[in-house]
DNA sequence: ACAAAAGTGTTGCTGTTACACCCATGG
DNA sequence: CCATGGGTGTAACAGCAACACTTTTGT
């Protein structure tokens, strides 16, 4: 190949979503060489005439079913080695959504149960992974409300944190320190579960953890 | 210009460093149209047979006197106006240094007092601080070594951090933190100031904040 | 001796951790 | 009445903020 000072790049989009106190990755199974069978974070090749921003947008508009309004650029990637057929420099999103209905030769992973992933796409998931729980524990840019657009119990949400720190949390420490921080609302609505019903909150819109 | 999947992408890149308790960045003077005589970040396009961070490290090598070896990503910027002549892609990173001698067309401003810049340059600056000046608070990477790879005296460091939280620091509370945090070591060594002299510290390699 | 900057401790406040029992519902 | 999960308070501790005087050097 001919040196040259031009070069093919292309969007990468993480779209993550909350399950059951989990977080969950959508990605997509590669049906071609190479790679084939192995799964691969959605993208798609940016023409000289739009943005990387644009170009995101359009891959969320074939794989998620409403508006997305908010993403995050994370890193760009330029091995020279990789995509074996040709030199293409990456730009990963993270989008975050709610976990909705399934799509052909889609899937929705945990992200501590990664399948095989194809080129370097579970390299550019791990560089990625303590920015997004950093954004979460700190709430930046309401995260949280992206990820809980939907009512919830405190329970839910504190198994959600206990997922992202990976560890247990006291549920009398964590309610206190939620309530203090100000960040949900109550609904007063309550769901029904195996036992005592809880009560659902809402995040608040503008709220945000102290630091 | 027809629709193509090949684009113009560049590196920029952002060198800061520290001088007499604030941060400075090395900007070069443009001589040519369009934006003669605006400052920009150094930077340098992409050939489709080098990564960005080998460009990173050729834009470094011509601008500054020893071997730089750490520098992150922050950010690509992609809009389609961002040079009047034809549209480029420009991934920024950020290297710190030490404060070296000047160039031919090059010089430091402080972050606080930029030049006119060119294009979207003072925008990428912009984007980026809010970072930088949160990894220096963390000292992740040991950020704070590369600012102050020398001695210094915790009452530089003091004027360091409070040019980066913008607010007075009480000396008492800020040694208690710098010793407690365990980053510097002692050096024995004095430096002659005004008044009575005070101790050098160096900081140690492995050094973290907590969180 | 005085000017200039370095060095040093204590107290109150605030947020965090650790810990165990009662409550509401369904079956 | 029992199983299941939800909801609640208090005490010790740690980190952070506020505060002023003494020490070392050069002139």
């Amino acid at each position: 190949m001919a040196k040259s000072y031009y070069n093919v790049v292309e969007t990468l989009v993480s779209i993550f979503a909350e399950d059951k106190g989990t977080i969950k990755i959508l990605l997509q199974r590669k049906k071609t060489e190479p790679y084939r069978n192995y799964w691969i974070i959605p993208g798609k090749v940016l023409s000289n005439d739009e943005t990387l921003e644009v170009s995101v947008k359009k891959v969320c508009d074939k794989l998620i079913p409403f508006d997305i309004n908010d993403f995050y650029e994370t890193k760009t990637f330029s091995s020279l080695d990789r995509d074996p057929v040709e030199r293409i420099i990456a730009t990963n999103f993270n989008v975050i959504t709610s976990k909705v209905t399934q799509y052909e030769n889609m899937q929705w992973f945990d992200i501590n149960a990664l399948p095989k992933m194809a080129y370097d796409h579970e390299q550019i998931l791990f560089e990625n992974l303590d920015e997004l729980k950093r954004r979460i524990l700190h709430n930046e840019n309401n995260i949280l409300l992206q990820f809980f657009p939907h009512d919830f119990t405190l329970t839910e949400l504190q198994a959600f944190f206990e997922f992202v720190l990976d560890k247990k949390i006291d549920r009398r420490n964590f309610r206190k320190k939620i309530f203090n921080d100000n960040i949900v609302s109550h609904t007063g609505e309550k769901i029904k579960t195996a036992g005592r019903p809880g009560e659902l909150f809402v995040f608040n819109k503008g709220g945000y953890f102290n630091e």
